[in-house]
DNA sequence: TTGACATAGTGTACTGAATACACTTTACTC
DNA sequence: GAGTAAAGTGTATTCAGTACACTATGTCAA
């Protein structure tokens, strides 16, 4: 069976950025190629978009099929069509970036296991095609998202501490931040509650565990 | 001649939005649609990616195409891929918004007369496919972009007065500027800089003309 | 020539948000 | 019960944003 048109099209793909934070480091999604071209080379997940299925359908399937996750966040990052960008043939390709949270990381075990994996986000291998690029345009946004808006929530699991969603913007921005100021900051926002519930830790003084009052929505602040 | 292809492939477009300034109201380019679907309908520029140009290449076709005009600002703004939005094949378009200063929009007389016009953005008819959608996201990002980045010179001719700059932003943001606050601002920004020049328009005191100081850059501020 | 007109141009006081900064609390461990 | 390590808390300062009203100047018409 094959599918003819008047003029050459190119192939369309979507490319997705998964975050997620484990161990107090940034990490991201890596597949090892299995075809050509960049055969053996890390790459970011993706692939064709089926032609009954939306951009963001095709990229939450792609994030589905690897990690087994669903309902994340999930928002259109880029759409890259440099005409050299893969070697063989024209393709395009729109770039997704998902956070997930980190309790909810399960690796698919479906996915051959050597060629899944995780990686630091400071650490990263020479990746396939464009995707450093990608990459790198996708922290900005993401960093620059942390000022604006309440998308850092997106990587809390169910319950949380303050000490725990501070690491997450520490890690993301690379600078540290005052203590004080930005439970002020946090609270002051009314997108968190506290819950009764207590974090016994070590040999210290527990924390409050908080919840994210509408886990579904993205804020926009200020 | 017939490209074929071993999965079926969707069609890739670009449309471009093309703001500019006229009569102190936000206008932008559209084109009546002489083919179907849509036909007789009023819709953004746009058409295929040809298969050796770059998404930005294609969109600054387009724009040079129906305008006349090319090195204007071009910004990739979202791309829109609902498998029903071309009611009879699949497209995705990469949609891209332009600014196009007031003093170099001289219409291409090339293009037939009745199918290109500027519609002022408080009064668009229905638009074929999803480009009302296109067209709102278009003015919410360059709003926004007002708020963080000198993206508002880009409207500029090569001389101009405060108050035409502050009408920019009025037109844009829909909301009145405080005058002595809005020249504090801009001119804290050093974009822009006093020719000794004066503009005589009417009974009344002359205003001095500014230069922007990097036409070429948008800077992201604060 | 002069007075009305219309837009250009200018400064200060106030308000609220962001920042800098250090000690006390608490549960656990040894 | 003393040491430990993270949790939790408040105030003073700084800076940016905002509100606000009058003077300056060239043109035009009487």
């Amino acid at each position: 069976m094959s599918y003819c048109y008047d003029y050459p099209r190119p192939g369309v793909t979507t490319d997705v950025v998964m975050f997620t934070i484990r161990e107090d480091t940034l990490q991201l999604l890596l597949i090892k190629r299995a075809a050509e071209p960049y055969r053996g080379r890390w790459a970011l997940p993706g692939g064709f978009v089926n032609p009954d299925e939306s951009l963001e359908a095709a990229a939450a399937r792609e994030l589905e099929e690897e990690t087994g996750v669903s309902g994340v966040y999930l928002e259109q990052l880029y759409t890259y069509g440099a005409p050299d960008r893969d070697p063989r043939d024209r393709i395009i390709s729109v770039a997704y970036y998902a956070l997930v949270p980190s309790d909810r990381l399960e690796l698919r075990a479906a996915s051959d296991a050597e060629d899944v994996r995780w990686s630091a986000f400071d650490e990263l291998p020479a990746l396939a095609f464009d995707h450093d690029r990608i990459v790198q345009m996708a922290h900005q946004r993401l960093a620059a998202k942390l000022d604006y808006s309440t998308i850092a929530l997106q990587f809390m699991p169910e319950l949380f501490t303050l000490g725990d969603l501070q690491d997450v913007y520490e890690t993301i921005l690379r600078e540290p931040q005052d203590k004080r100021n930005f439970r002020k900051r946090i609270l002051a926002l009314d997108q968190i509650e506290a819950t009764g519930e207590q974090r016994r830790n070590g040999a210290h003084r527990p924390a409050m565990l908080y919840r994210v009052k509408h886990p579904e929505r993205v804020e926009i602040i200020k």
